[in-house]
DNA sequence: GGAAAAGTCAATCACTCGTTTAAATCAATC
DNA sequence: GATTGATTTAAACGAGTGATTGACTTTTCC
């Protein structure tokens, strides 16, 4: 029923149509980055490219699909960097590498796309890892378990490295640094009114990553902690009995 | 122009308007937390909450109205919870209170709604801030000067306890610790299905907030980072040189 | 050169959205 | 008990959405 009437094969690469398709592609992307979601309408992208808004639906079949490839060819990428460079480190160290370079192995290739040439694919990024903590229904689930696996294997060199700790400690911090993350990307790409923006230094951004590197490795490094006393007073107890 | 008509006094306490009112609110809560921010449309909070899609107009002039309200009685209260208990460690303790304790004064507030009767309020929590960061425009600037003064406040503390960082990497630890207490906030709530919720340990989530506070106390207490040889080859070269 | 495929176009469909209107109902007050 | 203001209701409006159609033009390939 919701049959969809895609080209037949694909053009090749200097023909007309290749070209319009890819430009829908990109104009889509940029105005989901400049504007938002809610702004990305095919009358809009088309507007923007060029393009009649029938040939959204010819070349993607459904606005979904066109949402579906412009967020994946961005986001498969850097998860095939992430789990190559994990590999890579692991292999290097017989699989013990330093804390460091596991870290920088989940960070660096996110991090990369802190330029202003890759402002778009930068909030493509963030978008589509908020929207997965979110569920949003735009961000389809189809990537569900190759995000599992980029997590195994990740948390396994953690293990490996941090034996004292728990499994599921080690869950807990994975995700809390995909959140660090988050936030680090999305700060040069902060409205200039923002407040993520307020106090940008001038330093170069590159070397943020360096310090988020520094920063998480030293929370993973953390000692796992006791059962804490819970204060048995009102909600504005003290907290300093940790 | 814009002129709406809105109820000329408030109904008091126990008027069937009023009931009318808040009922809109809480299903607009629920909806916004169980089915996303696009399956909240005046018509499914009507159906939800019995009432007619000119009431919701009645009450609250228009949708966006609506929306700031239920966003603002959540995240007011929050904010000045953090504040006070972060005057609170830092009057206790003479202006130098222990770092544990700022942590907790900004992240504990929030992780008190990991219980399920929290949920929907949680999410309205974990949606505005992920909003602020991207600048979605459903979520208004009105609350911006107040954000920026919770940071003054809580970056102005850290720095006197950490007082070997330069502010600007205080204020990027600040952020990061932000994007990690959003996506502690956000396991609890992710659907079965999901990812973040597949590896959520049995142990009570009220002892994440002590890991969390361990994980990002260590990640303050990082020492700053010299300035990192870029490695000079390709984009893949090895990570391990920091 | 000409048929077939690929691509483009204006026009329109069915639908949902937020909002408004005007009449009907309810509750309190004089 | 009539009056007045607050609430509720059904119905519609206009704008905007994604999608589709069928004719038209361009490109490709034999």
């Amino acid at each position: 029923m919701n049959q969809i009437a895609r080209p037949k094969k694909l053009a090749v690469s200097g023909a007309p149509g290749e070209r319009a398709r890819s430009r829908i592609l990109d104009t889509a992307e940029d105005l989901f980055a400049r504007e938002g979601p809610a702004a990305v309408t095919l009358r809009s992208i088309a507007a923007a490219a060029q393009v009649n808004v029938a040939a959204v639906n010819y070349y993607f079949g459904s606005k979904e699909n066109l949402f579906e490839e412009m967020f994946l060819r961005r986001i498969i990428p850097l998860n095939e960097e992430r789990l190559t460079r994990l590999a890579d480190c692991v292999a290097r160290a017989n699989g013990a590498p330093p804390l460091e370079d596991i870290v920088a192995a989940y960070v660096l290739p996110a991090l990369r796309l802190t330029d202003a040439a890759s402002a778009s694919a930068r909030a493509i990024v963030v978008q589509y890892s908020l929207g997965r903590v979110l569920a949003m229904p735009e961000v389809n689930e189809k990537l569900a378990r190759y995000y599992a696996q980029v997590r195994e294997e990740f948390v396994a060199a953690l293990l490996r490295v941090l034996p004292h700790l728990a499994p599921h400690e080690v869950v807990w911090r994975y995700y809390w640094m995909g959140g660090s993350l988050m936030v680090a990307l999305a700060v040069p790409s902060a409205t200039p009114g923002s407040p993520l923006s307020a106090a940008t230094p001038p330093a170069a951004t590159g070397t943020m990553a360096d310090h988020l590197i520094a920063f998480l490795v030293q929370g993973f490094r953390a000692s796992p902690v006791p059962k804490r006393q819970r204060n048995p007073g009102g909600k504005k107890a003290a907290a300093g009995g940790i």
